[in-house]
RNA sequence: GCCGAUGUAGCUCAAUGGUAGAGCAAUUGAUUUGUAAUCAAUAGGUUGGGGGUUCAACUCCCUUCAUCGGCUCCA
């Protein structure tokens, strides 16, 4: 008997009767046997106890895959079950599965875990973990399963099992008193998890589904070692700084105030100049692109949004109804209808399609209180909105140019990492399934011809069209999407778009609605996030600051700065009776790019003293050098 | 909306039922300074709002609003 094991690297290793995962890794080296977490057998996952018993590929996974992470969270999040069922049998457990960062187990329990029964029950989870307790593996029967779990009544996983056909292999694994649902793999024993942290508790609706029951959900993380676990909450206090809710306060860029209302924002100063600067930047894009800038009211008749079929499928997001002179306004949640009527204001020749028009929209929805989150999810935003009002024979070209269009603003912004999805038809669609067909293959032949990496959400498009969506993560690496692009098939014809085409009859036009920056808030506030507060040059609110050293270089400084203004650089002087110490450390907190000293030296000689923010002294030069050493900056 | 936590001066935070306080910021004065905080004085509060318990409430209870972390939903 021979058995060959292919490893990635190409190298084979032989054996003459059945050999373990864990077999083979000790074979490559001992170390590597022990950061093993689970394999990869001919592309199925497996436990390293899994012995191998004809010719295969293998993988070893360890902590620093995907794969291995996820194994080695969803085997703690096991331990942190038999931890809460040891400290609190009445506990009913339900799913616990690994998450990006970390894993969380829902519990079924009346009253809520206290942050000091986090620390018993991560207490008692590193004494299991010292135990040593091996994850063992058995299949079992649907019937013996059932049985098994209907002697613990553990009721949530007999709901998991009934879902599973009845003649399915069932596989439970089982460290010490504790057993466990579950497809695996896992990892050999709980002693390999070595640095556990329960991060926080919340509430969770069973299965995901509002009508069910609430259970309590546990969070936590762990890793192989104390120094990668500390790395980790390290990490999270970087994040917490470079949250745009601090930044937005620390920098006077906006407020958000109980009086105003909840998810309404104040732009102050500060942050308005850095957002004229998004929307300029946007509103010349556009126009060098073929766009047309529109304006549209912030309200329209209740009949428009009878019309758009708003107040039918939209209504729970959209605010009461003003009454005026006996009809009812509805303030807007999209700005859709209005770029509509705008279209059919005139009639249309298919020469002058695609029509493109653009707006800044600024919309407003009921968002349920639970959800707002600084400028990320607010009620009343900002769409960079655009309609493209085409033939069907331009849909291909208009979608790659928007895909094309879309990534260049984002890189402009000095973003490089998007999450692409693509969402398909769901359930309760609107439109001909032809049609369908026809624009998801649009949006995914376009992705695929400028070589994409995206992922499939399937049934997961707008009721009226399929999508194409881009996120960018936050400081915690949570994701949020930016840019969408959304078929509509739903309104041409509810608004009896046309235009008149080379036969000399009218034709019903392709629609897609996109925004790229998806709001401006939320973008705002990713921009901000992602830079740290450290915006490029171009975006800073202010870009010099003057520092005279005495009262003395008042005149000479002023002079700078008139200098500099009428070059279109925004300066502002710290004229204070203050040490230049203490300017700079104010001007470093700031966050503001360039800082220019005057002192004697500098005024008799005609030069200024260059700072650069976070880089420190660039030295003394003459003014023309500093603004070129500025502008050389974007 | 649901589960949990939180709400004290512009900001960051003290004060566990007994006279609301500190640092920074602000104002005023002094200081005229050479690469991340000069010194001093002054002012700043219905402790998110409302109600209750108590001789007495920032503190305990109820309610409401907001914020934070999740769930659900979404740009």
């Amino acid at each position: 008997m021979s058995i060959s094991i292919t490893l990635p690297d190409g190298s084979v290793k032989q054996y003459d009767k059945p050999v373990s995962a864990l077999a083979v890794a000790t074979d490559i080296s001992p170390r590597l046997a022990d950061a093993s977490i689970c394999a990869e057998l001919n592309g199925k996952l497996i436990d390293l106890e899994h012995m191998i018993d004809s010719d295969a590929n293998l993988v070893l996974h360890t902590f620093k895959s995907e794969i291995g992470k996820e194994v080695y969270w969803h085997s703690t999040s096991h331990l942190m079950a038999q931890a809460v069922k040891q400290l609190y049998p009445e506990v009913l457990v339900t799913i616990g599965p690994a998450i990006e960062q970390g894993f969380y187990y829902d519990f079924d329990r009346e009253t809520p875990f206290t942050d000091e029964e986090l620390l018993l029950i991560e207490k008692r989870m590193q004494e299991l973990s010292a135990m040593a307790l091996p994850y063992a593996r058995t299949e079992l029967s649907k019937a013996e399963a059932i049985k098994m779990f209907a002697d613990m009544g553990e009721s949530y996983k007999l709901e998991l099992l009934d879902a599973i056909p009845d003649t399915d292999i069932i596989s439970s694994y089982r460290q010490g008193d504790f057993v466990d649902l579950c497809r695996g793999p896992h990892l050999q024993n709980t002693s390999k998890i070595k640095a556990i942290k329960l991060l926080k508790t919340s509430g969770a609706y069973w299965r995901g589904d509002e009508k069910n029951k609430m259970l309590k959900r546990i969070y936590g993380i762990s890793f192989p070692s104390n120094k990668e676990l500390n790395e980790y909450l390290v990490f999270l206090e970087e994040a917490a700084k470079r949250d745009h809710r601090k930044l937005g306060k620390d920098l006077d860029l906006f407020s958000i105030n109980d009086e105003v209302g909840a998810g309404l924002v104040l732009w102050h100063p500060n942050g308005a100049m850095i957002r004229h600067q998004i929307e300029s930047y946007w509103k010349e894009e556009h126009l060098r692109r073929g766009y047309k800038l529109v304006y549209t009211p912030h309200v329209g008749r209740s009949n428009l949004w009878e019309t758009s079929g708003h107040l039918g499928f939209y209504k729970e997001n959209m605010y009461s109804p003003m009454q005026v002179e006996d009809q009812e306004y509805y303030i807007k949640p999209m700005n859709c209808p209005f770029h509509i009527h705008i279209y059919n204001a005139n009639h249309h020749s298919y020469r002058e399609l695609p029509i493109r028009l653009a707006e800044l929209g600024t919309v407003y929805r009921y968002e349920r209180s639970g959800v707002l989150h600084g400028l990320m999810r607010v009620r009343g935003f900002t769409q960079d909105d655009a309609h493209i009002i085409c033939t069907p024979e331009q849909l291909d070209a208009e979608v790659e140019k928007l895909i094309v269009f879309s990534l260049d603003m984002l890189k402009h912004f000095g973003f490089k990492d998007f999450m692409i999805y693509l969402s398909t038809q769901p359930e309760g669609s609107v439109g001909e399934k032809a049609d369908w067909d026809k624009a998801t293959e649009s949006l995914a032949a376009s992705l695929k011809k400028l070589d994409l990496d995206y992922s499939v959400d399937e049934g997961g498009g707008a009721f009226y069209g399929p999508k194409i969506d881009i996120k960018i993560k936050d400081a915690i690496g949570r994701a949020w999407q930016c840019t969408t692009i959304q078929f509509d098939f739903n309104l041409p014809k509810r608004f009896n778009m046309q235009y008149i085409g080379a036969d000399n009859s009218p034709h019903q036009p392709f629609m897609i609605h996109r925004a790229v920056l998806g709001s401006v808030e939320r973008f705002f506030a990713t921009l901000l996030e992602y830079h740290g507060g450290n915006l490029p040059l171009w975006l800073s609110p202010v870009q010099v600051m003057l520092i005279p050293i005495t009262d003395g270089q008042f005149d000479y400084a002023s002079e700078i700065m008139e200098k500099m203004q009428a070059m279109g650089l925004r300066c502002e002087i710290d004229s204070r009776s203050e040490k230049m110490g203490y300017k700079i450390r104010e001007a470093e907190l700031k966050k503001i790019p360039f800082m220019c000293i005057v002192g004697k030296n500098e005024a008799a000689n005609n030069q200024v003293t260059l700072r650069q923010h976070t880089k420190g002294d660039l030295g003394t030069m003459d003014f023309d050098a500093a603004i070129q050493t500025i502008t050389s900056h974007k």
